[in-house]
DNA sequence: CGTATTGTTGACCAACTGCTAAATTAGTTC
DNA sequence: GAACTAATTTAGCAGTTGGTCAACAATACG
């Protein structure tokens, strides 16, 4: 698979002022790895090596150092950026029996958006989607383990339903537009370049948010089962 | 701007039956520009020209008998995806004072549905968002033009408000909930490939695409003007 | 100071890229 | 069937790509 138009190493930015020459190893792995976050999100994960390196302020034979290969250094970014940013604790509030599922998915969505509304996470995230689906298919995976049956528990609880089990599809579909409202902000922002984030945005999501998640759960009962909740 | 993963020329379709060896050139230029279409959705717009000639069963020389560079190419693909798909008869609709909102959301946006979730439309255009925003940025423009300020005038009028101009953060934030939990639909199957789309899928996307308008519309009010319409 | 270690680089390779130009072949016309 | 036209291919160029390897140079250590 391969990918995107070819604009030959354009406009990039100035190799970094050489602040320290002779970095030791770890913090050399460690520069590399941010540096090429940073680097496959912009250009995609079919940027050249020789211009990540020229980034960076070093050559690119020096990546092959750290890295054996191009497709391992992409799978270092892969776990750099969608590993271990899963909160369990996440699981454990949408579990909380006191909190009302209005505060439930507001506190959960506004801190899941704080995390992977940033341009390295949603640009590399849906570069894999369309390139290979190594992480997505890993991550959603993981989202239908610990994320949607909560989710779909939880809004049954709150229809007042006794319903267990598969969800339909349009319990679904229902609750992938919520999901979906959220991801499309970032969809907008760091993929279409449509908002303008001011410094004011980041203060706003969280009504944005709450917003969608009202829209969720004041329309899931009527739609569903025809009977207004709220 | 470059792209994603290089998996040179693996696992290529056979080249097509040679049914016929010498075409005429408008057919052999639509059979390169329908080819096109598909490779590039496929393998992104970085997808090598001399891939796509042996898909078509010809020498990728041929490609530039019709077409002068690799960019022109890719052009064409764009106009050829995005030009013209969208129907002024939308605008009528939308405009029509004799339909409910209800109907006017549920109908358009099930034809327009029709239209963008397809394979070629949704990754070419998110391809281009991630690339160059080539035609991201004209598509935005065209709907910030003829639909939202429609969308927005219809909702104030469903709302009951006679407020005029420019949307709030909050109502534009609304209707991209609803916009985008469309699109969320055809990232999901074509660049997640994470819903199995057997045959009823076209026929369930009209339920749930009415499932979210009337999501959209059962909470629009309550949440904006804190006092519930329907 | 001299030596060993190791972070770093320059030179290079084979394959691939977009693209060009001349040659070749398949249709069409008289 | 010869001559003309136009569709198609073969051969190739210059630049780029991921990747290798021996050499270089900065640091640590004796």
């Amino acid at each position: 698979m391969s990918s995107i138009r070819k604009n030959p190493s354009a406009a990039l930015p100035a190799p970094a002022p050489a602040l320290r020459r002779r970095l030791t190893a770890p913090d050399r792995q460690r520069q590399i790895l941010d540096g090429a976050v940073a680097f496959f999100s912009e250009h995609g994960l079919g940027g050249q090596l020789r211009d990540l390196a020229k980034q960076l302020g070093i050559t690119h034979t020096l990546l092959y150092h750290y890295f054996p290969t191009k497709q391992a250094l992409i799978e270092q970014v892969y776990t750099e950026m969608f590993a271990g940013r899963w909160k369990a604790q996440w699981e454990n509030l949408l579990d909380d029996p006191l909190l009302s599922l209005e505060a439930k998915l507001t506190r959960f969505y506004t801190e899941y958006a704080s995390v992977i509304l940033k341009s390295n996470w949603v640009r590399i995230f849906v570069f894999s989607g369309l390139c290979d689906r190594y992480i997505t298919d890993q991550y959603f995976s993981m989202l239908r383990e610990k994320l949607f049956p909560r989710l779909l528990r939880e809004t049954r609880a709150y229809r007042g339903v006794a319903k267990r089990g598969k969800a339909s599809g349009r319990e679904l579909e229902l609750l992938m537009g919520l999901h979906g409202s959220i991801f499309y902000m970032g969809m907008r922002r760091w993929v279409y370049g449509q908002t303008t984030d001011n410094a004011k945005t980041q203060s706003q999501d969280k009504r944005y948010i709450h917003d969608q998640v009202l829209s969720y759960l004041l329309s899931v009962s009527t739609i569903l089962d025809k009977k207004p909740v709220v």
